[in-house]
DNA sequence: CATAGGGTAAGCATATATGTCAACAATTAA
DNA sequence: TTAATTGTTGACATATATGCTTACCCTATG
């Protein structure tokens, strides 16, 4: 048995909630991010949003940009 | 000043290593894995070899037929 | 009123992840 | 040897993430 669709969409949701926490506890704006990694700052409004099913290489690349390990990306209940 | 696609490419293939391991302590082969959360085998060994920049969805289910808590397939040096 | 900053969103193009199927290699066992 | 298991790879179709542009909504400030 597989994981519904729901659940994904809800993961997606939290997961750009912790991305945005992250973001505003280095004071810096969804532009600021998005200047500091090459992103654009509709990918990084869609992912925010749980808007997109985003990829390992975006995340690194936040990542990066925040100066967060990874999996503080990840760090949050479900 | 962005990151380098090298180091991308770096991480996809640790972040596939790690799948793997974790994948070998649970006893599962790469069919066993696949089946559990309806994914094709192709995708796993894809995703292992780091030949794909794999997503959080697809993350999100491996990591549910695992029974891992998603931030464990990030838990490497890199 | 206007202007600027922060964020959201639609539309389209391009790139690529995964599904799917087929083939193949390596290993193990009979 | 043959057969089964495990994993890798190529090719193609489909779905979708992101780039990019434009436009819009708020809020604050002049």
């Amino acid at each position: 048995m597989s994981i519904d669709s729901k659940k994904i969409l809800t993961y997606q949701k939290e997961f750009g909630k912790q991305l945005k926490k992250i973001r505003l506890s280095k004071k810096m704006s969804q532009l600021d991010l998005a200047a500091s990694c090459d992103l654009e700052k509709t990918s990084i409004s869609r992912i925010e949003n749980g808007r997109t099913n985003t990829t390992l290489k975006t995340m690194i690349i936040i990542s990066e940009a925040l100066n967060v390990n990874i999996y503080e990306l990840f760090d949050f209940e479900i």
